[in-house]
RNA sequence: GCGCGCGUAGCUCAGUUGGUUAGAGCGCGUCGCUGAUAACGACGAGGUCCAUGGUUCGAAUCCAUGCGUGCGCACCA
């Protein structure tokens, strides 16, 4: 039997109870368990890093990344979970720092590498609990228990097999890098911390004479932001096509600058420059000229090396060309700097390209690593290069070398974690992935990954690949996986090693009691620290390229980018161990992140799979790949969903200061001085609310719904709780509605449902139903439970092509419309069929199994969107038969279209049915005749007669659903209605193409209705346009119909509703008893009768015409409310109420009787 | 600065290969319905589809330029 469900719903308290039934029957295991057989539905688990708090972002990437398997699970698909944990990398070590309080690695480095990496370790646990709460509430279905976590030994080990694949292939190798160097905390910064940094500063800029040294009182002007550079200047560059004026400043003095900034310069230093000559840049290269500081010209300023092709050059100190010289500021004569800027740097290695080796100029830095002046320069030795920037400029005006001074302000990176302290470009060296020689092969398998939305590929995602560069992978820190490569301390040579058993099994190895002792005094230690520092440091073994010298670890960690990146092998411990899970588990089908990942995860991914595994292999040793197999693209993912960003919502007092999460409480504290935000998500600002409070008050499956329903998923979302409350009544609970409607009324009828039908049951499936003895087939039944039948179907239809696409806004929608239809259509249109009398009527019958059958898909359908409701209903539906079928809805088969069931016509017909209806209300509303009181007729007059017929027999429908006594559809209707005949653009424009304005003005000018009757009696218009004749099919024209002024009438796309407003006093009649019964329906509910309870009616009063409304309409009056008796003098114990039927007013009251 | 995306109703967003009356939800207003009822329905107001130019018989849609905005990269030597 199914039981009564109460429309007052809670759904965060459903869900909790429906968490206990998942855990308590292992649905979860079961899903899996079921479709082992299957084909393999493969998704990667982007591993999120759990030492800092989940936030409302990561349960859009959480519900998502459910969403999809959860769906490929019901189509039969054996979908793998694997959870993993991001656990390296600068942030995990900056957490510790704070907590210990220490700033730098000096510090990190007095405290104790070993004590450091233990706390690290222990660290990145911190949250581990929100995260798995997080993850369980919101119903994501992933395997925690077995999650990959990038420090395990198997996961480190299966990286160092990979990067001793790239480094035998000659992929991996050692060079300088220009890199943004955190001086005080002596580390580089990655990009994306280097990006948080930027703020607008005022940097003193200065633009300089640089003397020509073989033209007398002539110099370039240069212009830097960075007057501590000036000391390691090795060139000028000047830009080979611009042109660049000689000047007399006034004093005898030239100086060279762009032409085109002449007037620029002169008004900056108040000076009239008179242009002597002019001349390109590319005459200028090679002109030498005096260093503003003489610390290395003194030594080298007349050192030459000998070119390659022939013949020597000075080294340095003289103008080069480079492209990147623009006129936009400075003075277009650029200082170059290679040890403090990336293009300088990249100018000198191309200079050094050009001489013999040995021979070549080297690399000028004054300043050490700690940001501070090397005994190079001895007046400046031990200062900070910020603090030199006055000393400099001081000595530049001594020495008549400052041309002009001034501020500059512009966006200077600063370190995002100790604010005060800017970032420098500083050489290092540094170890490399030569990623660019994959460049192709990237963009190759690129090309094929299904990207959503696709500009992802050829633009953003694309674009990056086309403009790639090696990449930096080591880094100077501690916590990370340790770079497996051992040097031989004598003659430099290297080797990597692909695991500890490897290293293990070298000759002579020393140093692995400094981990077993380690472990000895702390048994807590988890073995995976081994191969960390320091432990792995200790190690050495001797060197097979020199007789008794040691292999020595370099002292660097990878980029914690890498880890991640390689999680498709890594992940079960590949190729150590694992071989077959690999195998099985490669590519992924389906992965999704935000956008903030193209450049993270997305890209590592890409990367290391198309190096490790690509289809063409570009390397210079190839060979060393045999071990690994060739994969056809695309790998290591076929489709990526691109998830936008999300954004926080929240209101702030007028005046900036306070902040609030919602509406009500802006206004109640600020009343209209508020405005309301939309911006980033943050910490500090506390803009959002946890997701933990949303799940208490609104649920996971109203944030799930939010997110899957409301926009295409790369759309940037705004997480606002309002929207996502708003989504609970438009979706859940109108089905929820359904839901108790049905059982409501099932309850009482005791309709049994599938508890009849005899013999096996499984997922409650058409053809299980139809052996109910009382099921009958689909086509007997009435036309409305045919169209909901047919509309589920194409619904079913629709929502697996679109998932199939990836598509889950427009599944979405469609699902929305489907319940829309049954709630708001079959269910209300069927309401008498559920009240009738007889029980065992066939047309009761009918409605319940129809009903029933909705119910059953639309939660089979809905069950990866909104897990928890689906199985909430679920129950409730096999509870007749519970015990017998599937346990839970997600154990069930996703429905597929049944093909019987589809009726497109009666789709369409059914649509304007629904269209007349609304537009009969329309004009009802417009002549202030309310629905309750009936109309003797309405015309229908539509514009095109194809579902005339059907109509026609459906008179009785729109008859009660518009209240009216009779419904006509005049063929034509000149009186009402006004024709204009169109011409149907999409298909007479190929056809006529530039007649077409001539066609539609004919169209126009002709009488509408004249053109109709040429079409219904010919079947064709013709039109004589100048020299042409145009013939015009049924097809060709549209016909517009336009209600005339002066009728009840309300104009659809296809149609004209006019309504007869005449009202007779036998109508009046009609209605008032329509409002007495409302009347008693409203009295009923007020004093909580049971929906089977039977009364008796009091009605006093002054009834006149109230008298023969009830004589005629009392039998029906009667019936709708279940009334025994209607009592005309009011007994003392009922309490009478005073009401308007019309235009009278009377006193009602009524009283319960007893069976 | 470069790249990518976006600009449609008060707000959040749809808008299928270009087709002539541009839609939805929320909010607002009016009205209605009433034993699914803290739900539901109808109607209304509200739009120079960012601007300009072009292609076309026809542009919210395609192209160009500009403006605004978000994100990414880079950073002015």
């Amino acid at each position: 039997m199914f039981k009564a469900v109460s429309t007052e719903v809670r759904f965060p308290d459903l869900e909790q109870r429906v968490l206990q039934f998942w855990k308590a029957n292992r649905v979860y295991q079961r899903t899996l368990e079921q479709r082992s057989g299957g084909p393999s539905f493969v998704f990667y688990e982007g591993p999120p890093t759990a030492n800092g708090m989940p936030h409302p972002g990561h349960c859009l990437t959480r519900a998502i990344k459910d969403l999809f398997p959860r769906y490929r699970t019901m189509r039969g698909y054996h979908c793998l979970r694997k959870a993993g944990w991001d656990t390296h990398g600068l942030p995990v070590e900056v957490e510790v720092c704070k907590e210990l309080g220490i700033h730098g690695k000096d510090e990190i480095e007095s405290y104790g590498v070993e004590p450091f990496i233990q706390r690290c370790q222990q660290s990145v646990w911190r949250y581990m609990q929100q995260w798995e709460q997080l993850t369980e509430r919101l119903g994501f279905w992933i395997d925690l228990n077995e999650a990959y976590v990038t420090y395990h030994q198997s996961y480190v080990e299966s990286v160092w097999w990979s990067l001793k694949n790239l480094f035998d292939r000659g992929l991996l190798y050692r060079g300088y890098k220009i890199v943004w160097w955190w001086a005080q905390g002596g580390t580089a910064l990655s990009s994306g911390e280097v990006g948080q940094g930027y703020r607008q500063v005022a940097d003193p800029s200065v633009y300089v004479r640089f003397n020509l040294v073989d033209q007398p009182n002539t110099s370039l002007i240069v212009w830097t932001t960075t007057p501590w550079t000036l000391p390691s200047n090795q060139f000028a560059a000047v830009h080979p096509d611009l042109t660049y004026a000689v000047c007399d400043d006034g004093s005898g003095k030239k100086l060279i600058v762009a032409e085109a900034l002449v007037a620029t310069l002169a008004e900056k230093a108040k000076l009239t420059l008179q242009v002597e000559k002019t001349i390109q840049g590319i005459e200028m290269i090679g002109w030498r000229y005096q260093p503003p500081f003489d610390y290395y010209s003194s030594k080298l300023g007349s050192a030459q090396g000998t070119l390659k092709s022939g013949g020597k050059e000075h080294l340095y100190w003289r103008v080069v060309a480079a492209d990147f010289v623009t006129t936009d500021s400075g003075t277009g004569l650029v200082h170059l700097a290679p040890a403090f800027g990336e293009v300088d740097f990249d100018v000198l290695i191309k200079q050094q390209e050009r001489f013999v080796s040995g021979e070549e100029p080297k690399l000028i830095c004054a300043v050490g690593p700690d940001g501070k002046f090397t005994a190079d320069v001895p007046s400046l030795q031990g200062v900070w290069v910020k603090d030199a920037d006055k000393t400099v400029t001081r000595s530049l005006r001594e020495a008549e070398l400052l041309y002009h001074q001034e501020q500059y302000l512009h966006d200077y990176p600063f370190c995002w974690r100790a604010d005060q302290d800017p970032l420098i470009q500083y050489p290092r060296e540094s170890w490399f992935i030569k990623t660019t020689a994959f460049r192709d092969a990237m963009l190759a398998n690129n090309k094929q990954i299904g990207w959503l939305p696709d500009h992802i590929r050829d633009g953003r995602f694309g674009n990056f690949l086309e403009s790639n560069v090696d990449w930096a992978l080591s880094r100077e820190r501690y916590w990370g996986t340790p770079l497996p490569i051992w040097v031989c301390e004598k003659t430099g040579q290297m080797e990597a090693l692909g695991s500890y058993e490897e290293l293990l099994k070298k000759p002579g190895v020393e140093g692995t009691d400094v981990w077993l002792k380690a472990k000895a005094a702390n048994p807590e230690l988890v073995d995976d620290l081994k191969v960390h520092k320091p432990y792995i440091d200790a190690i050495t073994y001797s060197s097979p390229y020199a007789a008794g010298s040691r292999m020595r670890r370099v002292s660097e960690v990878i980029d914690c980018w890498y880890d991640s990146g390689a999680m498709p092998f890594a992940q079960w411990g590949y190729p150590h161990q694992g071989k077959e899970q690999f195998a099985k588990q490669f590519p992924a089908d389906f992965i999704s992140e935000a956008i903030d990942q193209t450049r993270g995860w997305f890209y590592s991914q890409l990367a290391i799979s198309t190096m490790l595994f690509g289809e063409q292999d570009t390397s210079a040793n190839a060979q060393a790949k045999s071990d690994v197999p060739a994969q056809a693209y695309p790998h290591p993912f076929r489709n990526c969903i691109v998830l936008g960003l999300m954004l926080a919502e929240w209101y702030e007092s007028k005046d900036g200061k306070r902040r609030f999460l919602t509406e009500d409480e802006a206004r109640k504290e600020c009343g209209t001085q508020y405005v309301s935000k939309t911006g980033k998500m943050s910490k500090q600002l506390r803009n959002y609310r946890s997701p933990q409070e949303i799940f208490d008050n609104h649920g996971a499956d109203a944030l799930r719904w939010y997110f899957f329903a409301n926009q295409a998923p790369w759309n940037s979302i705004i997480y606002s709780e309002r929207a996502i409350r708003d989504s609970i009544p438009e979706f859940l609970l109108r089905l929820w509605n359904v839901l108790s409607f049905f059982t409501i009324y099932g309850e009482i009828d005791g309709f049994r449902g599938p508890g009849d039908i005899e013999g096996k049951l499984d997922q409650l499936n058409a053809d299980e139903l139809q052996r109910s003895p009382r099921y009958r087939p689909v086509a007997e039944r009435d036309e409305l439970d045919r169209w909901v039948l047919s509309e589920l179907s194409l619904a079913s239809e629709e929502v697996v092509r679109c998932m199939d696409a990836y598509d889950n806004y427009g599944a979405c929608q469609r699902l929305i419309a489907l319940v829309d239809g049954l709630s708001n259509w079959y269910i209300r249109r069927s309401r008498e069929r559920f009240w009738a009398e007889d029980v065992n009527g066939v047309d009761k019958v009918d409605a319940y199994w129809t009903a029933y059958e909705c119910l059953v898909t639309i939660t089979k359908l809905i069950a990866p969107f909104v897990p928890f409701t689906a199985e909430a209903i679920w129950q409730e539906l096999i509870r007749p038969a519970a015990g017998r079928v599937r346990e839970s809805v997600h154990l069930c088969d996703y429905p597929t279209a049944i093909a019987e069931y589809q009726d497109r016509d009666l789709a369409v017909q059914m649509a304007t049915l629904r269209e007349i209806a609304s537009l009969g209300r329309s004009a009802r509303m417009d002549s202030k005749l309310k629905v309750r009181q009936p109309l003797s007729r309405v015309e229908v007059v539509l514009a095109e007669h194809t579902h005339l017929a059907w109509l026609q027999n459906h008179a009785a429908m729109l008859r009660e659903e518009l209240n009216v006594k009779s419904i006509e559809y005049p063929e034509r209707a000149d009186d009402y209605v006004q024709y204009t005949v169109v011409p149907n653009f999409r298909r007479l424009g190929p056809r006529v193409g530039p007649l077409l304005p001539k066609v539609k003005a004919a169209l126009g000018a002709a009488s509408g209705a004249a053109l109709l009757t040429q079409l219904q009696e010919t079947g064709q218009v013709r039109l004589q346009l100048d020299a042409t004749e145009v013939v015009l099919d049924r097809e060709d024209i549209e016909v517009r119909l336009q209600a005339k002024p002066g009728w009840a009438a309300a104009q659809g796309k296809q149609c004209v509703v006019v309504l007869n407003t005449e009202l007779t006093p036998e109508l009046i009649r009609e209605g008032l008893a329509k409002d007495l019964n409302r009347v008693i329906g409203d009295m009923r509910k007020k004093q909580q009768c049971k929906f089977t309870d039977r009364i008796r009616l009091v009605m006093v009063g002054d009834f006149a015409e109230l008298e023969q409304m009830l004589a005629e309409q009392q039998a029906s009056i009667m019936q709708a409310a279940l009334i025994t008796e209607i009592v005309r003098t009011a007994p003392a114990s009922v309490a009478l109420e005073k009401v308007e039927l019309g235009n009278y007013e009377v006193e009602i009251g009524i009283q319960v009787v007893s069976d």
